[in-house]
DNA sequence: CTAAGGTTTGACAGCGCTGTCAATTAAGCT
DNA sequence: AGCTTAATTGACAGCGCTGTCAAACCTTAG
């Protein structure tokens, strides 16, 4: 049924040997030796089987995607990117999910780890927020000496490869965005406390705040956990007293914003025209909300690819430790607008 | 550093074949003997090299889970469980995305497939709609002689494995829900015209329509394609006249029930006062948007879980394919309402 | 023409495990 | 005890491939 390195070998004259190094563009094999091995390769339909290349190259060709990110959207993102960069070099990706698990059994967590790798033996993991903050995760990876990239940590580890993107200029350019419209005073929801992402994107806002000399008050920031109706709720806080209420909000994710505008409209407040709103992530949501979210578009896919690449690419991989940084996009759409008094 | 079976054997003091043995959990072995492997095993924090047992016994304990499905709520819930359901049997999950291919390349997209299953010999295949319904693919899984499973498939193929749920039944349900609300004039948005879904969505529709001696105009029915933007042009085409127009809208999913929502806001059509509109997938959004979406929730986790199982458990492996029939949940939120004249 | 040096090739062991089958031991029976 | 039958164990080959290292082949230059 299916042709062997053997078959290959035997129909090409050659030795085995020489048709691996032809499959696996090794130096020294005669020009016309090489056209002739591909030739009955294609013919015969061989393709390798990567249990035996693993067994024989302790390589197992399979890249590992651990994850307890509950964002649907941010995982297969990071996931599709990942798994482009996997096929362009012949490898695989397998996502594993971990159960979110409470500070106490954090140690179950390097557990579950640990056992996962020694089970499959996998050449490269890639961890995402807010695992890749977790620092008994990453000691756990080290200990099995196995190659690992983090996406988007806070915490810059040095000798690690790290993809990441600059949160905190992001939310200081939305921000400024927001300044630049004439609004002076702005709300800021907070994202969840275990995503680094969260303390970054508020240094952003702040930041951006200070430069402008514009106070930020603490009854104008509220905690959110980055899902809608933490949004609901933090937006009806914000905009409870019809005085001082903010006239524009910055909500640290989509899905959030979305949560303050419905909050807005249930208080018949106008958006954009009375509050602005705007989000970061730029999830499907946001074109879909009626006023479309002004949001900040992460390179999420792109995050993967990279991250991916780090651990196969035979130029990134043996190369020191990086930091790649990706770059975000601010997309104004019609939920903020001028502040008209 | 990591344990090998011949090590746990030498500790033991037994010979390898009865390592594995226990560790398969194969009859035949002394209770003594297991409990002493057991007990060096995890002091050794034994565990077995995929790749080794997969050369060895030709098994590769991967399954692929193959899809060009553009839905990332519907994958990333079909993956979810047919995660969670590897993980059990201590199998893996490979997701493998296939380019969408128009209709003329259809032999590439077996091609495709072939190719990933010669490189990457895994143990079962799951195939998402709408490739569940490519006959062409499932050919090449059958040359291949790979067990499948087909999740949703329309044509209901004898002697396949396959995962589904009774969308004409929920369809029927939910039109029947619009009629018993006293809608009597419902317009219907169709989905892609790839996926098998919208025809028996459509299907249930009209039966429901038929059985309470309702007319389906023509004119009250349009062509989307599942995306958010056909939605809303199916919603402004449905509701330009407002003479004529329906008092309900059911749209084959949610983003196109969020899409009529839209248009009927732009339109100034109150929802739901003056326009019920249901969907169908109670994805994330159905629940952000306002008013919440009366929708059909699948069992898409479910799905990915017993998929995973009937390719994986010993139990269900070797009996004849089988079919199994899963529940949806009519889930009515505030979307749909009572029609008042 | 020959030695030195480089290029190209192949023989062979072995990665960690399981399947096969024969060997050994225990158990059951007369 | 002596025999049969069943339960338990181990020796060994080999899954399909790659790494190692030595053999064979070319060049080139002296």
């Amino acid at each position: 049924m299916k042709a062997t390195i053997t078959d290959v070998a035997k129909h090409a004259g050659v030795s085995m040997k020489t048709v691996s190094r032809v499959l696996n563009n090794e130096p020294n094999v005669a020009q016309k030796t090489r056209e002739k091995v591909m030739e009955v390769a294609k013919e015969l339909r061989y393709s390798p089987n990567l249990a035996a290349k693993g067994l024989a190259s302790s390589k197992s060709y399979l890249l590992a995607l651990i994850y307890d990110n509950p964002s649907a959207h941010y995982i297969s993102n990071v996931q599709s990117g990942a798994i482009e960069a996997c096929r362009q070099f012949g490898y695989h990706l397998v996502p594993e999910p971990i159960p979110r698990m409470e500070e106490g059994a954090i140690g179950q967590r390097a557990e579950a780890i640990r056992s996962l790798i020694h089970k499959l033996p996998v050449d490269g993991v890639i961890l995402t927020p807010p695992l890749s903050d977790s620092e008994n995760v990453i000691k756990t990876l080290q200990g099995l000496e196995i190659p690992y990239v983090l996406i988007a940590p806070s915490n810059v580890a040095p000798q690690t490869n790290t993809v990441k993107m600059n949160d905190v200029q992001a939310a200081r350019e939305m921000t400024e965005h927001l300044i630049a419209q004439g609004h002076k005073s702005i709300g800021f929801v907070k994202g969840h406390v275990d995503h680094s992402a969260t303390a970054l994107r508020y240094q952003g806002f702040r930041d951006a705040m200070a430069d402008a000399h514009l106070p930020v008050h603490d009854h104008e920031v509220k905690q959110g956990d980055f899902s809608f109706m933490s949004g609901v709720e933090a937006g009806e806080a914000l905009l409870a007293s019809n005085e001082e209420r903010p006239t524009a909000i910055f909500a640290s994710n989509d899905d959030m914003a979305a949560g303050v505008v419905s909050a807005a409209s249930k208080l018949g407040i106008d958006v954009p025209n009375s509050l602005s709103v705007c989000g970061f992530d730029d999830t499907p949501l946001a074109k879909i909300l009626s006023p479309q979210l002004t949001t900040v578009q992460q390179p999420i896919f792109e995050m993967g690819y990279q991250a991916a690449c780090v651990l196969i690419d035979p130029e990134k991989k043996d190369a020191d430790p990086a930091s790649y940084h990706l770059d975000f996009k601010l997309i104004a759409r019609d939920s903020t607008t001028e502040y008209n008094p």
